[in-house]
DNA sequence: TCGTAATACCTAAGAGTCTAATGTATAAAA
DNA sequence: TTTTATACATTAGACTCTTAGGTATTACGA
């Protein structure tokens, strides 16, 4: 991403909305497909990712469960029934921000 | 905006390209036009308006001109050519943003 | 006329979100 | 065997914003 500031507000969106199609999935592989998805200009940083997966358990949007590979330990996370009603709020409320900047900036581009 | 947090990053750009369509306007102006581009919903807070366009001419984007009106003193503010040319790089970098959160959220709303 | 709202500029403290750096440890690949 | 990738986590500091405060003029309604 060139200008890391527009990223900002819109990482509980994307950890929410990438678990609802997912299922499934833990910390490191949510970088990843982020990454894959958005064709390695989005690289979420161990710094964001972590407090902001501990911050949405906490809301109780997410529920976690440790699992062992050998000795090497995955924490997975899911939506809870409150995580899967938020994703789809906090889908519009970013569509209804891009509305309003296109009429701001007067842009009407092809998608 | 329910969402705040989703402006950030994005105040630089707006400024710029409203004052792109307007030419020359001054702070409070470009309050009032953005919140009525926005149908009330993107309301620009004076402690950040202020300390955005003060930075924005210390960095030669932006210069200004004081005009009185009575004793009532406005400050206009109008691009330089440096400030001309970033426009349209902010603009196609939201773009780009934009296009990037689409795949992300696997979403390809109806604009 | 008198108070309130709107206009018009500004700064500062603090909150919130992120990056960069650091730490620990295992597994795979060169 | 050394580096890279995997996998978790925390912390200091940077950056951007909100909230609150300050000053002053103009317009409007009671």
């Amino acid at each position: 991403m060139h200008n890391p500031e527009l990223l900002k507000g819109t990482l509980q969106t994307i950890i929410l909305k990438v678990l609802a199609d997912h299922g499934r999935m833990y910390g490191y592989e949510i970088t990843q497909r982020v990454k894959e998805l958005s064709a390695g200009t989005l690289v979420l940083t161990e710094g964001a990712l972590y407090p902001t997966l501990h911050k949405l358990e906490a809301e109780g949007l997410l529920t976690t469960e440790r699992e062992s590979f050998g000795k090497r330990v995955r924490k997975y996370y899911r939506l809870t029934e409150s995580g899967k009603s938020s994703v789809l709020a906090r889908v519009n409320e970013f569509e209804a921000f891009i509305r309003t900047m296109f009429h701001v900036l007067q842009i009407r581009p092809q998608f």
